[in-house]
DNA sequence: ATGGTTAGTAAGTAAACGTTCACTTTATTA
DNA sequence: TAATAAAGTGAACGTTTACTTACTAACCAT
């Protein structure tokens, strides 16, 4: 298939259909809904443009089939029960940092896709903040409050707070991934967890009594 | 200009050129350079797409005059020297985090652009990390490690801490303006100031001595 | 083997793309 | 006011775009 002797190699429906998506996955991931061609996602696909209209009813249809199964992937975050309901800080939020930026480095393709399609502006972009990403900072905001109130973090909106537990991941992934940035990419993902971590943990915690 | 009535209003050349960089700098970050077509340039502009090549000789040379010109324009990022020299460490956060926050807030078309043209693979997407804020993690890192060895700060890698303050603010600012987060565009931007540089300080500070 | 189903394509379509050219209109100034 | 220079445009250029149509080739059950 990747090679550039034409086998007849005739694959069934739901088979070919897979190929396209993924080829197409990483084509769009690349370059965009905009700057992403029929003629590249077909010859990516080892197929003619016509067969990809077999499978999709437009560039479009396969653009959201491919976000929506993207989204669907990742939606079960990362909710750390077990820590949460042990009231374990530390572990919660290493949990949480460890496996998006494992998650992250694993594939970049989700949050390039996230990004073009909030850039170009689509709505399907927008769909995975406002749902399962709401959600999380939901989880993760009410646990934060929650530990407030016990006294051992200090008062603190769990929303903001969530969000800026992330953010310090997120943009770490950003300029490594996207930005190319050498200072971020020489780091070492667990040292980079601890630090955030440390720093986050150190940060919120509740002073001793004065 | 902006009405429908077609008057015959013929301007200088320079001044035509910063009317067409202005309305182009709209369109393309607003779509991108590959979802930026002439017409909307032209339209928006209103002149004809004829009109366009006579001030650049492409699509390209105008949208890199842009994006030059704007990483120019934000080049002088923020570097609070007086809080420095003073060793005044919340005043430096404070003065960082609100002015990138004030910054993002007063104009979101420099991270479109900055965000688009790194998704696309554009050259000058990456000549402002590796320059202008490369150089300023530069700052802000060598800042930290030396309030570090004062015994100020807990020992911190200052490029891994740079990255982690602006990393949250980033965020928050990607939230509000790209994907429309409710959550965070309540948020007011001094509280938001005060609880990043609270959090940041606190969670760095060395602890009173055990 | 054969007939029907479906994977697969070559060759088109009209529209939109970035770009160029031949030309007209306005403003300046000698 | 006539000449010059520069601002400005309509209509075309060849190419590429997303998408369609009319057809062929491989599979599988009988």
């Amino acid at each position: 298939m990747t090679g550039k002797t034409g086998k007849k190699t005739k694959l069934s429906g739901p088979e070919r259909r897979q190929q396209i998506i993924s080829a197409a996955t990483e084509v769009f991931s690349r370059h965009g809904f905009q700057g992403t061609t029929l003629r590249q996602l077909a010859r990516r696909a080892g197929v003619s443009e016509a067969m990809i209209y077999h499978h999709f009813s437009s560039k479009e249809e396969l653009y959201d089939a491919i976000l929506e199964k993207k989204i669907e992937d990742r939606k079960h975050l990362f909710f750390p029960v077990e820590a949460v309901q042990a009231k374990h800080d530390r572990a919660v939020l290493e949990t949480i940092v460890g496996n998006f930026l494992k998650q992250q480095s694993l594939d970049s393709s989700f949050m390039r896709m996230l990004l073009f399609s909030a850039l170009e502006g689509h709505e399907l972009g927008q769909k995975f903040v406002r749902g399962p990403l709401q959600q999380f900072f939901n989880f993760l905001g009410d646990y934060l409050e929650e530990r407030s109130e016990d006294g051992a973090l200090k008062p603190i909106s769990g929303q903001i707070g969530a969000r800026l537990l992330i953010g310090m991941v997120f943009y770490f992934s950003l300029l490594r991934e996207i930005y190319n940035d050498p200072n971020s990419q020489s780091v070492d993902l667990d040292e980079l967890t601890n630090v955030t971590v440390d720093l986050f943990y150190n940060g919120i915690k509740s002073e001793p009594v004065a």
